[in-house]
This record gives C-alpha cells, sequence and structure tokens, in this order.
DNA sequence: CGACGGATTGATCGTGCTCAAATCATGTGG
DNA sequence: CCACATGATTTGAGCACGATCAATCCGTCG
C-alpha cells in the first residue's frame, strides 16, 4: 500500500545494517542528489522481494523489521540479516537480489528507485562511495556471522544475539525483539527449541530478565561477553 | 621477497573470487588507469595481512593460493574464502583487514597500492564500480557460504566444496586440490575427520577417484549435485 | 631407506536435533 | 469480563550426527 510520495531530507536512526555505524547511509545518497523517495508498507509476513528477482528499488526501514534469507528445497532457511529501523537493505551490484527480504512485523519503508541511486553514482563520487560502502558493510556482517555459524556453540551463538540485538535496538534497558525464535534459530543456524534452551538457562543464570517471551533485560551483559567467545 | 615492478599489462584467467565471472576484475582497474603492479612472493603458510592490519594494498593471486580466516580466542578458525589464480583479495571499503590471509602454498601475487585505487575511482566511474562489484562477490559467496555453515549436512557440504573447487580450478579433468583436510575442514565448520570420512565415502560411491590424497577426480558430477542439496 | 607430516580409520562421547507434550500469551466472540 | 481458540514458547526424553581421542597408514622428501 502505497502511502506517501515524498524527497524530504531525511533524517532518520544512526545505526547501519548489521550495527555497522555508517552515518546514515541513505541520507548520504537521497540527500545528496535530490533523488525520489517514496514510503512503502508491508504486513506482517509479507514478501518484500524474492530471491532471483530483478533488484529494481533499494529500502531503508522506517519501522517495524525485515529479514533477509535464503531457503534450500527441502524448506531449510538461513537469515543472513535483520534489518531494523534505519537500516538500508536490497542493494544490489549486480541485476537480480540473492536473498528474499520478508516483513517480520508489520513494517513501512522508504525506497527509491534502484537505477536513480546508480545514475546518481554515474555522476557524483560520494554516492559511488556510498554504494560500495553499505555494501562493505554487509560484507562485514557476513564474514562474522561466517564465523559464528561454522564455529560458534549455541550458548555463544545466542550470546552474540543478544548482544547484536541490544546494541541495534535497544532503547532504554527494554529489549523488544520482533522476531520469533524460530526466525533466531533460523539466523543463528540452530532449531527454535535450542535458542529457547539458552534463552531459559541464561534467564536462571540471572543474565537477563523477560516479560514477555520477546521482551528481554540485559541483566549483565559482561557475563554474555564472557559467553560469546 | 620482492622479485618484480612492473605495469604490464596483465592477462589473467579470468575467474573471480569464489567463482563469480566478472571478467579479469584486476584488469578493469590496472589496466585502467596505468597503476603500477609490483610481484610479490610467500612461503607456504607464510602471512600475507592481518586481521585488524591497516589495509595497504590489493592482491591478485597469480600462482599458488591463499585462505582468508577470523581466529577465535581458543584458536578455532573460520576460513572465509580460498583464494586461486586469477582472484582478487584484501580489497577493503575501510581502513583495516577484517581477516587475516595466509599463502596456503608457496604464492605469488601481483599487488597495487589500495590508495592508488581509491585515488583512480574518484576520477574514473568504471574503476568504482569495479571496486564496487568485487565487493559485492565476495558478498554473494559469503551469502552461499552462510547457508552451508548453518544449514547443510556434512555430506552436502563437502559435496558443495568439490564442485566449487571443480568449477574454479579444474584443469583437465583432474583438480590439484592445494590445501589440506583441515583448511577444507575450517572452510566447511567441519573437523578434518568428517572431511576425511566423506571423501572416502564418495570414493568408494565411485563418485569420485584419488591418486594422492589431495589429486581428485570426479567421476559424478550430477550426483555430486544430488548429494549438495 | 627412514622419518615426518598428512590422511585415514576406528571407537566413543556429547551437543544439539527430533519428536512430543505441557504451558503461556494474545486476541476473539459471547 | 471471561471462556475459549490459536499460535508461540517452554520443557522433557531419546537419538543422531559430527566431534573427540587414538591408532595406524601412506606419501613425500631428506
Amino acid at each position: 500500500m502505497l502511502t506517501q510520495s515524498i524527497s524530504a531530507p531525511l533524517t532518520i536512526p544512526k545505526v547501519g545494517p548489521a550495527g555497522t555505524s555508517v552515518p546514515d547511509q541513505f541520507h548520504g545518497i537521497t540527500g545528496q542528489a535530490g533523488l525520489v523517495a517514496t514510503e512503502f508498507s508491508y504486513r506482517k509476513d509479507e514478501e518484500i522481494y524474492g530471491e532471483d528477482e530483478p533488484s529494481e528499488y533499494v529500502y531503508q526501514v522506517i519501522s517495524g523489521s525485515v529479514r533477509s534469507y535464503k531457503l534450500l528445497s527441502d524448506g531449510r532457511r538461513q537469515i543472513g540479516a535483520f534489518y531494523l529501523p534505519g537500516d538500508v537493505f536490497g542493494l544490489e551490484s549486480g541485476s537480480v537480489h540473492r536473498l528474499t527480504a520478508e516483513a517480520v512485523v508489520d513494517t513501512t519503508v522508504r525506497l527509491v528507485k534502484r537505477h536513480s541511486l546508480e545514475q546518481a553514482a554515474g555522476i557524483t563520487v560520494q554516492v559511488a562511495r556510498s554504494l560500495w560502502t553499505m555494501t562493505a558493510g554487509e560484507l562485514r556482517h557476513a564474514e562474522d556471522h561466517m564465523l559464528l555459524l561454522g564455529r560458534k556453540s549455541a550458548m555463544e551463538r545466542v550470546a552474540n544475539f543478544l548482544l547484536e540485538m541490544d546494541r541495534r535496538l535497544a532503547a532504554t534497558g527494554m529489549m523488544a525483539l520482533p522476531m520469533c525464535r524460530r526466525d533466531i534459530g533460523d539466523y543463528l543456524g540452530l532449531t527454535l527449541e535450542t535458542v529457547s534452551r539458552a534463552l531459559s538457562q541464561l534467564h536462571s543464570d540471572g543474565v537477563l530478565g523477560f516479560s514477555g517471551a520477546r521482551q528481554i533485560v540485559l541483566r549483565n551483559r559482561q557475563r554474555l561477553r564472557n559467553l560469546d567467545a
């Protein structure tokens, strides 16, 4: 559902994809070249784009959150990243999307035509640099995540996840996770039961507190850091 | 050991990092702007650059091969990629290397100053585009590898590895792997014993033949593809 | 030929998965 | 406002895959 069509100057939270502190990436682009940005909303679980679909737009999360994943033919799923408010996603150097993106909860995004970005990159060096820097930020996250998936234990993965989310969406001590246990498991390469057991143990160890399964308070970040290899 | 210092036009194999078929990336850069390329050689297991070191050069493998990895404090290692002749590595958008690179065997590389590339990118749009495209190619490989590490079985991982190496270094049916079983394990998130057992099973199933542990002939690529989810 | 590092193979162990049931949270309609 | 339905989460029991520990085996290079 289309809601607006503006090119207003953007002032958006400042955390990059995966917590990369690239100071407001979208602004570095759209603000730059007076590009037309549009807002669009997706309902929970709605697909934003599919794997191998032509990449037509670049997106920024305004509210809600997005999961980006690959599927095997038998349904096994690997989530590559979660995108939270302020994060840019869907940027491709090639012509198609290499993962599927879905709204985790009801989500509003800002989007610009990919073609207009590339055009701007042909003119302004800063835009070209921004595109590269954003892709490099995603690569950094992927490299860290390969280490997690290939070599870390279940508890180390969950501790790492909590610290990542704490860094990226901690409002006032309280963390409101938008995603379910299955999403977390598919992000960490674990089953939802293993995620749940790890969280339960951290709870009984006093490392974190719950108020509802997705409202989490970290009570001992240092212990969590020690648990994350 | 420094061996030459030239800026000769490069004509090098055409497979990108991780098999991305970006038609000779280094040439698209050095050939472009008349940059000075230097050759350098490393002995087996010699470090080329370390994690968190300032990124001063961009490299292309001429002969040999390179592993790029992250370490945990207790020695667990995750290899993110192997670089084979023709592949470009060590390109960073930020100021430091995020993984360590080592020669797997005696290896010769061509290198150019990172700074001179960035300078060229400020002038030529094609160079800027090349830098982005190369980083995006690495990202694609990392995304595929996250799926492998997070969700595939040991046999699926090994089958995938064999097909990747077949694609990237198959001369005439015979594949000469430069790396040991431990390196393969650290790339696939497995132990060296599990890799060895999977290869032995593929051998007794007639999917592949050995002539020495690292000389492998694929006898049934289709079966291998079926084994790779 | 001998020595050494790499690879294979075997036996056992343990982490995380699977299958299953109980509990909790959330929203809906009476 | 409460009863219920539904989906998410937790918890339990048993199992399996891949890890670990250990003993050969093999190939390569002196």
